[in-house]
RNA sequence: GGAGAGGUGGCCGAGUGGUCGAAGGCGCCAGCCUGGAAAGUUGGUAUACGGGGUAACCCGUAUCGAGGGUUCGAAUCCCUCUCUCUCCGCCA
């Protein structure tokens, strides 16, 4: 969420700022409701002054035993009044929120304009592809060795966007996972968590995935689907996550922080599951886009000075494991076209796939400044001021694990269709050097 | 799933209709005391919004798990929801 105040004080700053998303402010709209707002609550809190006047010197005269029947006679007539002005405050106040609550966070100054993806700028480059003295196969053909990587047993399970890992594959996903965890907690000070899979809407509100980006989520309904299935009405509304950032971001949430206690930095593995609307059609080959993906997620909260620090330390700490897993990759600055909601700035890493012969995204970076944080009350204490401030979020990807391991089976395919493990990975594979051999 | 008990400030905890933002304690901050500290002692110690003031600050309103109701007036009474704890059942 945006600030209120900045919103009341400089509305043409924050329409400017929102313009470079692409994002049109109706600023009279706004303006015109805010003034609505305050009006109604002047005139709402005059009469509750008056009211609770009135019934404190009712209190009193009955406690010194006076006759209050004329008192309360001339009380009555309030009543309506009062309510009336509530309920009109209510109702632009909620008018208010819900116009709030869906405008995105304003960028930092170095994003760069742009439509879509075409134009975010390419930072750097590191590492060099490798060549091959042959065409070099796609993930899923590499995979189809012993039904290694099995698409259509996913599909009978559950659908399309789905996937079976058997085996070697399977055993490599999940040394990709622990290589990562151990990185991140060993090597850049993150401290691993394990959170729940499942959220309620408030937590998905805190992150900013509600209530715009509903129908990117997967929605549970148990019990009696007919009468679950409006359950959102009796607060029982519970959502598959689709990143781990929405749980361990959320876990600072409505509280009060000691600068002592800065920066909060946590690394989760989790499943991540995505509705994927508005996709079709979309990379439908492979494993490059599924409902269900596991990641490695950092995570840290900090000092609102250190967060664009935070943010370059981050995309190190995601460039870390590439670097280690010698992959060839690229990073890139979002445009404002193609920033998400809550970021105020985002570094995508993009790693290099042989098959497609371009860079595909694998990592995303984002600071997403006060803007989760003021939607979550997640603050600290100032110690000198001892006022309490509202924090900073960056959540960013260490990395897609179902992405790397496609970039590694392509990277390290090998001519007789196996695939090598990358060395730094073979502490966790058993000693294990090579998979899928014929 | 059944039965019961409970959710009050940073924490513990009192408060069953009136001047209660809320006793008391702990913690924290500042002063005194001390060579310094502990102990002692005095004072202060929530958040949000609106209004006023250059400012320190002052005034108003709201907030005692959440929402609704009763009432001139609700932390206190009623209803719904939610969470926690205890016992029983079921269960990886």
């Amino acid at each position: 969420m945006l600030d209120p105040k900045l919103l009341r004080n400089d509305l043409p700053l924050v329409a400017e700022r929102l313009s470079v998303r692409n994002f049109k402010l109706d600023q009279d709209a706004l303006s015109e409701l805010d003034r609505r707002r305050k009006a109604l609550q002047q005139r709402t809190e005059e009469l509750q002054a008056e009211r609770n006047s009135r019934a404190k010197t009712i209190g009193q005269a009955k406690s010194r035993g006076e006759d209050i029947e004329p008192l309360l006679a001339e009380n009555s007539r309030m009543g309506d009044e009062l309510e009336n002005a509530r309920d009109a405050l209510a109702e632009v106040q909620a008018e208010l929120d819900a116009i709030l609550l869906t405008l995105p966070n304003m960028v930092d100054a170095s994003v760069p304009r742009g439509r879509d993806e075409a134009d975010n700028l390419e930072l750097r480059k590191v590492g060099t592809p490798p060549s091959f003295s042959y065409e070099p196969l796609d993930h899923v053909d590499i995979g189809a060795r012993r039904s290694a990587l099995d698409f259509e047993t996913a599909t009978k399970l559950t659908g399309s966007r789905f996937a079976v890992l058997r085996g070697e594959l399977a055993m490599l996903h999940r040394a990709l996972i622990q290589f990562m965890l151990d990185v991140h907690t060993r090597e850049h000070g993150y401290v691993e968590i394990n959170v729940p899979y499942v959220v309620n809407a408030e937590t998905l509100k805190g992150t900013g995935q509600l209530p715009k980006f509903e129908d990117d989520l997967f929605r549970l309904v148990w019990g009696d689907v007919g009468t679950r299935a409006d359950a959102g009405a009796t607060g029982n509304d519970y959502y598959l996550i689709p990143t781990s950032e929405v749980p361990v971001t959320n876990t600072v949430r409505d509280t009060i922080l000691e600068v002592s206690e800065l920066p909060v930095r946590y690394t989760c593995h989790s499943p991540c599951f995505r509705s994927e609307a508005g996709s079709y059609g979309r990379d439908t080959r492979g494993l490059i886009r599924q409902h269900q993906f596991e990641k490695v997620e950092m995570v840290q909260v900090v000092h609102p000075d250190e967060s664009y620090a935070a943010l370059e330390q981050m995309t190190g700490h995601a460039e870390t494991i590439l670097q280690k897993l010698g992959l060839a990759y690229r990073v890139v600055v979002l445009c404002g076209g193609d920033i998400g909601f809550a970021a105020a700035k985002t570094y995508d890493i993009e790693v290099w796939l042989p098959a497609q012969k371009t860079y595909r995204e694998i990592s995303s970076v984002s600071n997403c400044t006060d803007f989760q944080a003021r939607r979550m009350q997640a603050r600290f204490r100032d110690p000198t001021t001892r006022k309490t401030e509202l924090l900073h979020t960056l959540n960013g990807s260490g990395l897609a694990v179902g992405r790397t391991l496609i970039a590694i089976m392509e990277n390290y395919q090998q001519e007789d269709g196996s695939v090598a493990v990358p060395e730094a990975l073979q502490p966790y594979t058993g000693g294990v050097r090579t998979v899928l051999q014929p």
